[in-house]
DNA sequence: CGCACACTTGAGTAATGTCAAAGAGTGTGG
DNA sequence: CCACACTCTTTGACATTACTCAAGTGTGCG
């Protein structure tokens, strides 16, 4: 919010908030379901949610993990690209889209903040594809941990430990493996002191450098 | 670029034409490089480009395949988010940044008509997402078939039969399988004729209905 | 305290990758 | 004009990674 919010001058701003409505959720409930009609578009103010799309038999891709900050239903289109779904108790920020569109044609610095948004989203999305095409196993747990590690930093936080909110399950759905391969990867990381669980489910990074090794692929002699 | 233009009134049209850079390109040409600063945004006239990233090691993942419309070189950042090859003999129509900016600045609708771009591109993104991390090779190979079709369609040819410009090496680096397995895979298509190759390297579909079948995942007894 | 739920670990399997060789299509120079 | 050379493609045999199935171990919550 405050990224985006900044572009707004003050009477703009009041403006912003005259249109939005803060929500909670508690932790599973589905908050958004994939061809739904897109009525508005939504910012993170606590929690973690997973946004993703499922196969008809019930193989499902998350397509990421948005924390405080992030925009969900990020689109243009009609109906949402994606279902959403609370990781952890949520409480996000709703912007009706109707009222959103017109506060953006009176305020253009919002259209470019949004499009810089979506197109740093849109470079996320590629090194994604990346990792899930073409990076092994370990090279995506790795590739994982580091994201998240340089995602707490950018929020002034310590790089690590990292909170791991979501499960085994959701971590190999969000990397295109299964919770045992993830599982196994970890323990592996863990017997080679790369890393060291926490409680309450969070990470220490013990070796960010190798793991950054891991991550880019040179994985031969590790 | 006609979708781009029309957003333009006949003053703005040709400030656009003013600013606008046409070159030519032999098929193989390395166009961008990943990381390169990013003076310029492209708009495909004729030709295939293909866009993509590379690991130390030379694996590649193929993120896009660009035809006549499309926009290369789509972001806000200083740098260029993956690199660009010429799959064929390729024209585009250069804009440099900075007088696009002020032209941008100047006409808001350009800058909508960019972010719907980029939230189109956000959600093909997340499609190859589930692609990648969750569909088998022969449901990728059929959505990659299925998804050349429809866009032929859209820019108002027939949907079969389809040209396929770019090598298996470059559909395996794209759907993250091998250029060997996406042989098999066809070679499987072919002898249960749904599909087949034409003169030229193209490809009729002669079943539609039964790789839509196979592309959403319900592979069970085909 | 005990019941879920998530996680870990093991054993065997299956899908896809790797290595290899041969065939098909295309362009070029003798 | 044909033969050679090149690249791309196909197909086969085998290897490997990650998946599946299964059992057992925490761990937190009611």
């Amino acid at each position: 919010m405050l990224s985006f919010c900044s572009a707004v001058g003050d009477h703009d701003l009041a403006r912003l908030n005259a249109i939005v409505l803060s929500e909670d959720f508690a932790a599973r409930t589905v908050l958004l379901v994939e061809g739904d009609e897109a009525e508005s578009l939504f910012n993170i103010t606590a929690g973690t949610v997973k946004i993703y799309k499922l196969l008809a038999d019930g193989r499902q891709q998350i397509t990421g993990f948005l924390f405080p900050g992030d925009f969900v239903g990020l689109a243009t289109a009609e109906r949402y690209a994606y279902s959403a779904e609370a990781v952890t108790d949520v409480t996000w920020c709703r912007f009706p889209r109707r009222k959103l569109e017109r506060l953006l044609t009176d305020v253009p610095a919002l259209e470019r903040r949004l499009l810089g948004i979506a197109s740093n989203e849109l470079a996320a999305a590629q090194e994604q594809m990346l990792l899930l095409g073409r990076k092994t196993a370990r090279e995506k747990l790795a590739s994982f941990l580091l994201m998240l590690s340089r995602r707490m930093e950018r929020a002034g936080r310590a790089p690590s430990p990292i909170a791991l909110p979501m499960t085994r399950a959701d971590i190999g759905d969000y990397l295109g493996l299964t919770l045992e391969t993830v599982s196994r990867v970890f323990s592996q990381f863990r017997r080679d002191r790369r890393i060291a669980f926490r409680r309450g489910g969070s990470v220490e990074l013990l070796d960010p450098t190798a793991l950054a090794t891991i991550a880019e692929g040179a994985s031969e002699g590790l």
